[in-house]
DNA sequence: CAGTATCCAAAGGGATACTG
DNA sequence: CAGTATCCCTTTGGATACTG
């Protein structure tokens, strides 16, 4: 592999680690996944409550992007009045291992940087 | 374990990994950790270089952020004109896993959204 | 070379009120 | 209940020019 393989590789990678972060940002989609992920199925309102200082709009917003990223499933239950449950799709659960790597690094982080 | 203490494991690890988020949030803050990541060392004018797109201004400020959070360690070297080199710290390249995870999801979520 | 400073447009996001 | 709509302030980040 020559020189520049080499670089262009590299650019593929932090494309893909790129791609990744594109539609895990935003400044409550991982709270929100770990929300529907810990309790299997949720609903609007009991997500609102799930997450400190979320208001509507974000929720309803972030739930959009993650629709449209296939990574959440939204159902309308024929109730009185309508409820709407939320679920993670397959390729949703595939964000499992990250979601805990991500965990475990927080708390070795808190340590690194405050504790001591 | 309780109902209560089910709900406070959950916030804690939301925290957990909202941290983590906040740390690696920024347009910009993963593909300048994977480039000096992958030269082990790099110039400020190196991962300019490697960054389509960012401005000076941003490098800037996202290295001060990676600085304070001591993923990243910066040595001016007594060169005329000064040089100054950028590497990952310890704990920096504890975050190599979960890049690693983030690549290899981005492609699967690449195929799963726009491939078929 | 390795940044800072300034200007400015666009996006983010909170508070509140409203709707089917 | 599950959202939309609106107002409006704050933050982000690009372009450009400047400094030790």
């Amino acid at each position: 592999m020559n020189c520049e393989d080499f670089e262009k590789d590299h650019k593929k990678e932090m494309r893909a680690v790129q791609d990744s972060m594109d539609v895990l940002n935003g400044k409550w989609k991982i709270s929100i996944i770990s929300s529907i992920c810990y309790y299997n199925k949720r609903r609007f309102s009991d997500i609102l409550g799930d997450i400190d200082g979320i208001s509507n709009k974000m929720l309803s917003k972030e739930l959009k992007e993650l629709e449209l990223n296939k990574l959440v499933k939204r159902t309308v239950l024929d109730t009185q009045p309508v409820t709407v449950q939320y679920e993670l799709t397959a390729h949703g659960k595939t964000l499992q291992t990250i979601i805990n790597n991500l965990t475990e690094w927080g708390i070795k982080h808190r340590r690194e940087i405050i504790g001591k």
